[in-house]
DNA sequence: TGCCAGGCTTCAC
DNA sequence: GTGAAGCATGGC
């Protein structure tokens, strides 16, 4: 166990944030993640410190960099004009936020069966492909299973994975483990083409269009411009700017804004309100 | 019970 | 290139 004074970090809100499906509440309080095939618990131990399960170095090795500790979000505040109502209200709505950077493969998967699911829907599928087809493992005495490699779900056939819950998605995932292991699909690759290039090879795949490629660019690839647009973004979009948002306006922090937007969104808080920019 | 969900492919035009 | 239909399943 290690302790932590980090500012602008809240675990309870990132793993309400829709990034992530396997991040959840403890019954002794904290959240448990499962990510890379590590089991960690956090806890929020008040004025900014937190506990982490895990050693100093796999907290620098692997989690700093999960939770993308070395960006600065405040910059962001700065870019919006006084009149975007909305977005001033998001930003202190979805303070402690982080922009996650996940494992690629685990991210692909996970946005493909999410489409057309609601989150607690896409948790409860990706929960079923590891119970089913993930590697157990354990830590601190707890068992957990790691999601499962592509080669463990290349060639299961597409009755099998419809069994958690896929639908019609079981032949997006099938075709995404087999191009994978062929060799057609590089991360590290992907990692390096740049934003156009990488979204249109992503793209190119079964089952991939804008707005899943923009979250695999955005969680599994670090390009942290991309902004997916998805139900509740096109509805705020629509609501809140008349179609008009300037993207421009915050030119490479884009990908941080649509998480604040999407966050915003989906709350209680907000939906009770008019349109705050009207 | 009906609507909707971190959408995409296919097909007609 | 654009727009509509069809798609599996579960949460609310």
């Amino acid at each position: 166990m290690i302790y932590k004074e980090i500012p602008d970090f809240d675990i309870a809100k990132i793993a309400d944030s829709g990034q992530c499906f396997r991040m959840n509440p403890l019954p002794s309080g904290g959240y448990s993640v499962i990510a890379f095939g590590r089991y960690l618990e956090v806890r929020d131990l008040g004025s900014g410190r937190h506990s982490f399960s895990c050693t100093e170095e796999e907290f620098d090795t692997i989690w700093a960099d999960y939770f993308d500790l070395d960006s600065d979000y405040s910059e962001i505040a700065s870019m919006i004009p006084p009149d975007d109502r909305f977005l001033k209200a998001a930003l202190a709505y979805g303070h402690g936020m982080r922009l996650l950077r996940q494992d690629p493969w685990e991210t692909m998967v996970s946005f493909i069966l999410s489409q057309r699911k609601n989150i607690p829907a896409i948790k409860a599928s990706v929960e079923a492909l590891c119970t089913r087809y993930g590697e157990e493992a354990a830590c601190n005495q707890i068992t957990y299973r790691s999601f499962p490699t592509a080669e463990r779900l290349t060639g299961i056939g597409c009755e099998d994975l419809r069994t958690c819950s896929l639908g019609y998605r079981d032949k997006y995932v099938a075709e995404a483990a087999r191009q994978f292991e062929a060799g057609q699909i590089r991360f590290d690759e992907l990692e390096k083409a740049g934003f156009d290039a990488a979204k249109s090879s992503l793209k190119g795949m079964y089952g991939i269009g804008d707005k899943v490629a923009d979250c695999i660019l955005l969680f599994g690839l670090g390009y942290k411009n991309a902004f997916p647009e998805d139900t509740w973004i096109k509805k705020i979009l629509e609501k809140e700017y008349a179609g008009h948002f300037p993207k421009e306006r915050y030119d490479g922090h884009l990908g941080m804004v649509q998480q604040y937007m999407f966050y915003y969104a989906r709350s209680a808080e907000y939906r009770m309100l008019a349109p705050l920019n009207s």
